[in-house]
DNA sequence: GTCTATATGACGATAGAC
DNA sequence: GTCTATCGTCATATAGAC
């Protein structure tokens, strides 16, 4: 079978291979208008006077307004998702300490976020008062929750979280970190580098807090906590 | 002399006092089609509306829309911070631990944020494209930082926060955790009531963790972690 | 698929009568 | 202080020619 660029994997003729370039390139668009105006500054208008076309031209590949939002919260969620699949591939045999696995995986969530504020804030946050995702745009925002549940899991299950939490809870101790390091940067200071940012920058400290907490007490310590 | 019901502490006339009734009037429904609609979704058509007056009347008491923006932050920002004073007033003579005290702190500050979405939002996050506050009205804010970092400070003289740690950092971490609760109880489940929301309720347990790494270590205590 | 033309309406804001 | 009337701009969206 040929090679496809397609998620349906299928081969296209030309009209429609050229039709998938327009509307990513309308998505490209959108995406910067987002970046530069607020994720709610979106205007097919707007849209059209960047690409040199008039603004009914774009209903041809988007019903309606609602329907560019949902085409990049798809392809923001799709996004994000890869990205973290591909940083936490190892998660299930990384013969590291679990600060260096969370570390990672924060790392890789937190950079993504502040490298695609709109994004971010589309996927994460409310900004959009109407908008609301189809079922299917949401469905890989579903398969990375998932994603991230069966990685707690896996190190729940290789003892390297205390087998007395409940994984749910941790999880969700663990988005609340991360969440809190994204909405603090991207609010206060949007520009500084993922390295030293003011907020950004904190993540390790607030990792070796988090596992300090989630660890299981080391062999022979006498100081477990009791809970 | 006289009591006042403004902050200038002046006697005002019937007139003047009218209008600022007029102006707070109009700064709750404000408030209340941001919380309905989202920040950006404030308009002055709609304020007007729900009034009971044409638009252009609203020009009397304010200059633009922007100027509306201004005074609701303004307000919000003069809110959040009579509530963290109030809540936060015997930080310098509390004798109860570390964990007590942040955890009231930080339950002052959650519970506030999740009674007022939209505050929360324009005060906090950046969802008005174009909008940035004025000089006095971001000053209540300027404040609230300082009284927390006040707090903080006092807090590491007492000795309940590590003498060894930069207190900038702590306070930052501190900042991380509390909008992390906010920001996803805000976006995931901005319904569910404080005590049992999804990610409110783990306010205590993040508290635990915080002090497990800031408080000293206790006296006698074999196990102080170098850092 | 792109265009012109247009329907329809909201918006922020101003002028000027009362 | 409130109104009517209006300006100008922008928006989403549709109809129909090419």
């Amino acid at each position: 079978m040929l090679s496809a660029v397609t998620i349906d994997a299928m081969p296209l003729d030309r009209r429609q291979r050229r039709r998938l370039e327009t509307i990513e390139e309308v998505l490209d668009v959108a995406v910067e208008i987002m970046t530069e105006q607020g994720v709610a500054g979106l205007s097919i208008g707007e849209v059209a006077r960047r690409m040199g076309i008039r603004p009914p031209s774009l209903y041809v590949y988007f019903a309606s307004k609602e329907a560019m939002y949902d085409a990049v919260f798809l392809r923001g969620a799709r996004a994000i998702l890869a990205h973290m699949r591909e940083h936490t591939a190892g998660v299930a045999t990384d013969p590291r300490p679990l600060h260096d696995v969370l570390l990672d995986a924060g790392q890789a969530m937190v950079t993504w976020s502040v490298h695609h504020p709109a994004y971010t804030q589309l996927l994460f946050w409310r900004p959009v008062p109407g908008f609301t995702p189809s079922e299917q745009s949401y469905a890989p925002a579903v398969e990375l929750v998932e994603h991230s549940r069966a990685n707690f899991v896996t190190l729940q299950d290789r003892g390297l979280i205390r087998a007395d939490v409940d994984v749910d809870d941790a999880l969700r101790d663990w988005t609340i970190l991360i969440a809190g390091v994204v909405s603090q940067q991207l609010s206060n200071a949007p520009h500084e580098s993922v390295d030293d940012g003011a907020f950004t920058s904190r993540l390790p400290n607030l990792v070796a807090m988090y596992c300090d907490h989630y660890s299981p007490p080391a062999k022979g310590n006498r100081n477990a906590r009791k809970r």
